[in-house]
DNA sequence: TTGAAAGCGTTACCAT
DNA sequence: ATGGTAACGCTTTCAA
């Protein structure tokens, strides 16, 4: 109730005729004190409702057990804050971190303050942090991990810097996805995504490559370097089509929200997919399957992600080395390519 | 850099030739400090890049100034984690507490302790707790609010509780959406939700006012109880089919997840839409306008939710009752359903 | 308008 | 195996 004083671990203590510090151990079940006292204290805690005050812990320890989430927002797009994608890697992180004890505090691009290193860790509100999305200027993270910050970034782990970069094969993922279009009828195929930002470009080598395997040359006017939404690519592709006609016969895409704007400018215009264009994704969000025609698309796996993700910062914790990783992808193909 | 000591408020008063005290103050903004010697104070932190240690503010306030937020899943349906209509409702929380001055700290019904109450606020890591989903049993949410937790759920705000609940108007939803499709000559109609769910509930009771306005009856075999997923909706809507044909000519779904898996079920077997059957969706999500056809539905204002849960959650950190209160919500025409 | 000092509740060092 | 005690860094009461 909320009148009745909070018990301390003192008042605890006293209750179980121990000392603070005895109480404060068996808590923390450490193995020095007898198994029998530190059973006895842990069922009187359970028994008055007691929970460690977690700001005087942390005080103490200089640590936190919590996990800044940033997640990476483009500026002026904001349909990024509603990707799928972004959430189910929230959600694998937050399962990671709780796993490993850690909690979760949520931040994004545009709220947390500036100096990322300052206002989290400095100031011991989280011991580290992860950043997922990275956008075109990595500059505060940059910063951050200059200053010192324990750091995770999910993007191109191919990428210069000086922290450990998470991310998948985005370059494999690129060429699958062009290759089964090429192996399946298809070339001339546009590919959907900007390819100033990492990630992306990785996507648009890998295309380059499955066209160069295939003996073919890819056209550069069918690179259309939009906005990472849905939105975009509707209207990128309703663009080309009214002014060049229906000059492609496939799509490679950066996301699947991406590839789902695409195929409504396509089917508005009765084309058939995958007849008159076959189409790709990338992410294989839950959505993706129940797309009509289903989506291709290249999975990602971000369950395995989180879990690198989080070993590397706990590495970082540990003060040991950390080190950047790729993620296995994987082509799911689907009845909009074939 | 990593190696030099942290700086402390003693030191920056030292500094700045002051005492911590006037330092503390400075740094609040204490207008009892002379307005000089505050930004005097304050350019110096930012010189020397400090920032308050939060645990030994916390300790000492009794304070955290962070909002613990509870996805309530629903178990064994794994596919609600992926429902981006949740993601939207985190998002919009995360912007109303950062407006206030709060942090997020996320949490999900799996990995929360049993005992919120304890968990986040008996321990001082959080102020207050926000549920994002009533799922079919509160009783966490109700031994929570009884032990004195600050507390806000989202759901059906009709439901009587010890806590405040902010929901849409799901009866008035469910009503705009049967209404709609009655209007356009569609009568038998689906109704895709589980009734034994609050808001579903509400939902139905608006779908039945509006047949009874319109001096029809509701067939009771046209509601199918299922989960809140695709998968489920796209399941029950082909067997139905196979096991009675296509005896119905519109749905009423239950959020815009589920209009898609049973679109998808439709379409599958060439029925065309809205022509034989006509569909509205829950939600409004980004995806709804980009689905081919784009997807009637009934629009729920997060954002005003978020700020109006955020707004009754601090009444209670500030010792001011709360109150439930209701969203309004619209209905969004497409092309699913004229 | 500013300063001194107590105290928030824990953990960990040093004793025993 | 357990206890005494100092210290983590801040805010706030009281005094000047």
């Amino acid at each position: 109730m909320k009148s009745e004083r909070n018990l301390t671990l003192s008042d605890l203590a006293k209750l179980a005729g121990v000392s603070t510090s005895t109480a404060s151990r068996a808590l923390n079940n450490n193995p020095v004190i007898k198994l029998a006292t530190r059973e006895r204290i842990q069922a009187l805690a359970k028994e008055h409702n007691f929970s460690i005050n977690a700001a005087a812990s942390r005080l103490r320890t200089q640590r936190t057990n919590v996990v800044a989430v940033i997640l990476n927002l483009i500026e002026h797009t904001e349909q990024s804050i509603n990707d799928p994608f972004l959430l189910k890697v929230v959600g694998d992180l937050n399962q990671a971190l709780n796993d490993k004890g850690y909690e979760l505090l949520l931040s994004n691009s545009f709220m947390a303050k500036d100096d990322w290193y300052n206002y989290f860790i400095n100031s011991r509100r989280a011991d580290g942090i992860i950043v997922v999305g990275q956008a075109k200027s990595e500059q505060k993270a940059i910063d951050a991990a200059k200053a010192g910050a324990p750091l995770v970034v999910w993007g191109d782990s191919n990428t210069q810097s000086n922290y450990p970069i998470i991310g998948s094969n985005n370059r494999l993922g690129g060429k699958l996805a062009a290759q089964h279009l090429i192996e399946n009828g298809h070339t001339r195929l546009v590919f959907l995504g900007d390819t100033g930002h990492a990630e992306m470009n990785e996507r648009y080598q890998g295309y380059l490559d499955a066209h160069k395997a295939a003996g073919l040359t890819a056209d550069p006017t069918l690179v259309f370097p939009i906005d990472l939404t849905s939105q975009a690519a509707y209207n990128a592709v309703n663009e080309t089509i009214l002014k060049r006609g229906l000059h492609f016969d496939g799509i490679v895409s950066c996301s699947d929200m991406v590839a789902l704007g695409a195929l409504k400018a396509l089917k508005e215009r009765y084309i058939s997919i995958p007849g008159e264009v076959a189409i790709v994704g990338f992410d294989d969000i839950a959505m993706a399957e129940l797309l009509h025609p289903a989506l291709t698309t290249i999975r990602q796996n971000t369950r395995d992600a989180a879990n690198k993700m989080v070993e590397q910062l706990l590495n970082q914790l540990n003060g040991e080395p950390a080190f950047s990783d790729v993620i296995d992808i994987e082509l799911v193909v689907r009845k909009s390519s074939v």
